[in-house]
DNA sequence: TGAACATATAAGCATATGCTGATATGCTGT
DNA sequence: ACAGCATATCAGCATATGCTTATATGTTCA
């Protein structure tokens, strides 16, 4: 069976892979590809300060990448199906190890009870 | 057939990004795809210095994605097979429209013929 | 309503990036 | 050797990027 790829506009394209050329960036995608996250879990995850990890999934959302769903006092980011991008980004993360260790520690320590 | 897909140590996959995610970078590795390229055929096709084209192959160089092979006065350049992000790259570049009206135009102009 | 927490935004800063122009290096043919 | 072309490198500049701190906004619960 062939797999056809939708291609995508040069400069779409290259947004994409703009953004996923930032390593955290790239960790935080690859994170979303199997656990939707909120945003406490990124920052006690990567060791930034709150407001960077917000810039950060700001720039994920203004492309369309991922989409929000408040929870209560949380919000919770996931990858947006949706996107047109979708696919690329998928065959990307393809390439991408695992980064469920970075939550494992997370959930080792309890911190990831907290936002349920 | 399952496609088995390498990864890639996250380091290293999003330089490769990173160096993608710019829109010459990323149309210079698109065009190199079907054909090999010499420095002044990029310097026709995408309205910069030849300098600036100089610089972005160093980056592409120095990340191993591209090899140079001297043909008297001109240089050519093309996709290094054997990079451990050669796979990588070839599906990111699956999502990226032809180029290929770029070297179309040029060789209309006559410009192509100058380096053989 | 107000304290406590989660998230977003604003302002400012240091560094990275991409470009240009000038110059160096390398090859070719006379 | 030298003129002419191709390419690489250097220096400098303007803008982009990612971060921090401070502050604003939004939600929960007593």
């Amino acid at each position: 069976m062939e797999v056809k790829t939708r291609e995508i506009e040069i400069d779409k394209a290259s947004m994409l892979l703009k953004l996923l050329g930032d390593k955290t960036r790239l960790s935080m995608v690859k994170l979303l590809e199997k656990n939707d996250c909120c945003v406490c879990e990124f920052v006690e995850i990567f060791n930034v300060s709150q407001s960077a990890i917000s810039q950060h999934l700001r720039k994920l959302r203004d492309l369309g990448l991922v989409k929000e769903k408040r929870k209560g006092q949380w919000i919770f980011y996931s990858l947006n199906q949706d996107s047109e991008l979708y696919d690329m980004l998928m065959q990307v993360l393809a390439f991408i190890p695992n980064q469920d260790e970075r939550i494992e520690r997370l959930v080792e320590q309890g911190l990831r009870i907290r936002c349920e």
